[in-house]
DNA sequence: AAATGTCGTCAGGTTACCTTACGGTTTCGC
DNA sequence: GCGAAACCGTAAGGTAACCTGACGACATTT
């Protein structure tokens, strides 16, 4: 009988956050140090929201459909998304020569130096908090992670 | 030399998502359990911001500046997010006795009852998805995940 | 060749924040 | 004590990042 009977004041306390609030931190401190990166290389008017185009877009193009069903969000917003882009010389549509409806949403020669930045910065984030983790801590997130979104679970 | 070269196409593919897009899913996956929790013990009004309030709202009450300190987010903000709970019925605010120029937030009846869910339904969640790990690693990624966010690594 | 479905856009919200400005209180320095 | 500075909260207005509904252009099916 210990004196933390877990009347549990909120939701979390300050000293110890509940999951959602650790989830998020570590997600919004992971993309504020992507986004200076991508600045400091040059490319300072990408924005967060851009990401879903950026993490899911492959090097041979794709439709905006096909784009926006795994970046897991509407046809409409992703359409804004890559206009958005595409003004800014990122990323160009092209028509689709099978498929008269569609067009290929693909990364111009700046888009694609852009990708290598981010690829690199997400390669040497990881890197670098790994190091400040007890060895394999790192790994163990990103399976714990990966295993926990993957089952969807309960 | 093997045959991956690291030509890495975008900054994640569909099959192994960056860490980003790991934890957003995460987050997301959480949340949208939470809230379906609320909802079936009758809370159907609570809305994802919401948590911004009942995730920093001691037992004992605060004042709106700084639980908007606490959520990281502007005192208008904050404001809103209050006023809304209010009309709601989930908190009050009464004059602090010792500032005239402050008020207290504390949680009605309701919304300690509604806190209270949210409680059980973290630590439920939390227990569930622990299961479908390996032993140990829901512990771990409590850890991490606070060492990262404490440090603001790199 | 008509019905039906898919591709993308247009129009018009909503949510969840933010900045600037300000009107009341308290506290601090003298 | 009394003006200056600091702090508490609100008001007003804006923006980013999504969403739904409707539609016109093209493809596929039958």
């Amino acid at each position: 009988m210990t004196d933390v009977k877990t009347r549990a004041g909120a939701l979390s306390t300050r000293e110890h956050p509940h999951l959602g609030v650790l989830l998020s931190r570590a997600q919004r401190l992971l993309y504020d140090r992507l986004l200076e990166r991508f600045a400091a290389a040059g490319f300072a008017d990408l924005r967060y929201a851009h990401g879903g185009v950026f993490s899911f877009l492959p090097e041979s193009g794709i439709r905006l459909t096909a784009l926006a069903e795994r970046a897991r969000m509407t046809k409409q917003s992703m359409g804004e998304l890559v206009r958005d882009l595409e003004s800014l010389g990122y990323v160009e549509r092209r028509q689709d020569p099978a498929d008269g409806r569609a067009r290929i949403v693909a990364f111009t020669a700046k888009g694609a130096r852009a990708n290598e930045i981010g690829v690199r910065a997400l390669r040497n984030l990881e890197f670098e908090w790994g190091r400040q983790l007890a060895s394999g801590r790192m790994a163990q997130l990103r399976a714990t992670l990966e295993t926990l979104t993957d089952v969807g679970a309960t």
